[in-house]
DNA sequence: TGTACATCAGTGAACGCGCGTTCACTGATGTAC
DNA sequence: TGTACATCAGTGAACGCGCGTTCACTGATGTAC
């Protein structure tokens, strides 16, 4: 057996480094949590050298940023996914909450460091709005579920409260807390989408309804 | 000037080390970020040795556990404050959400630590259930405010995604992201109270409402 | 098709650093008689 | 009221550790002629 003809013998370059580490980044987040995420660990999952990443990336933080960037992409493509299969406006607003909520507790250490990076930086918030991803999905999903409401400052702070309601859950759904209320409502996924549902995305001011 | 008339020389035995320690945590915690929070800084901030706090706390997580304690403390006394000074449920529901918020905003740090030591211990969010604070204050407040509803799954899941939401709203709230929106509304309080006020707590399942 | 050479993408050793924690110690305090 | 002594709450030096980053290097690749 020949050395290149091992399929263990990694050449010399290794031909996608970049993307790489980032898979390696996001697989030590979720089995070792964010304090076990150092530039060295990653290397080390990679099979690479500790300055190894240094020709990929400027430093630590750009290669967290690159991995909270991943995040945010398959987020939104969740999202984005969960309204394709929704038959209705309501029902697709109910959906992208349960995407959201589902892809954060699937995902906790990454959910926390994409926010962490967004609190941090500016630039990356910004690039959420884009496409057909992020917010801007919350907001058309509300727009659409609430077409009878005319003022266009209850759209953008009903798609605001829905957005920080749906953090809030992704953040909590798993707390010991809620233990008793989900065998109630028989399962983790009945518990999200009750309290989604209990969100007011599709009216006024809450102080308003009847 | 003999030694002990110095007002600056701290005596041997300090007398109140621990909480000196737990405040110059959250000193260093909101001057420096969660990332400066280390045991040695929080000895050389109270001004000991780095030795010191292990006579006081078993070890770094301990600690922290006090910190994040007196904060809980602190959130459910902000909270009490602002229900005592509603004039009516609907107000009071308004209002508590307005110092949550604001609590979280002027301590950022602080409140991130919270949440971070009610993930990994199960035995804080209990306390937070006892006595006039946390939890409870809030599904008190949406009870007496919902009055009318009967179906008390309803409101447990109300006062669910109000919390969610003023937590959502709580680590969003200073994003730039949201600059333009509060200049509209005419300052980030008006903002955070026209986020709250979209959160339906007061009535049934959103879907439910005409 | 070969060859010279620049460039790219790795290596592994080393750097200084601050960390959490432990240790033997010592000064201050409280208590029994 | 004094004295002996146990206990408490500090000190400061030291430990091993993993970290981010830098460095001179080297093997592999691509390109010009």
């Amino acid at each position: 057996m020949t050395k290149t003809g091992n399929a263990q013998a990694r050449p010399y370059h290794h031909g996608d480094l970049s993307r790489a580490l980032v898979e390696a980044a996001r697989r030590i987040l979720e089995s070792e949590g964010p304090e076990g995420l150092s530039l060295r660990a990653v290397a080390r999952e990679a099979g690479v050298s500790p300055a190894a990443p240094y020709h990929h990336f400027k430093d630590k933080n750009e290669l967290l940023d690159a991995v909270a960037e991943q995040g945010w992409t398959a987020l939104g493509e969740a999202m984005s996914q969960a309204k394709a299969r929704s038959s209705s406006a309501q029902e697709a607003v109910i959906n992208i909450g349960m995407a959201y909520v589902g892809f954060a507790v699937r995902n906790p250490a990454l959910y926390r460091l994409m926010y962490e990076c967004a609190r941090t930086r500016t630039d990356l918030p910004e690039r959420l709005r884009q496409e057909e991803q992020g917010f801007d999905v919350v907001e058309r999903a509300v727009r659409e579920a609430g077409g009878q409401v005319v003022d266009p400052m209850d759209l953008r702070l009903s798609a605001i409260a829905a957005w920080c309601a749906a953090h809030g859950l992704a953040e909590m759904a798993t707390f010991r807390q809620f233990d008793a209320i989900k065998g109630e409502l028989g399962g983790a996924e009945n518990f999200v989408r009750g309290v989604l549902q209990h969100i007011n995305v599709f009216q006024r001011k809450a102080a308003n309804c009847p």
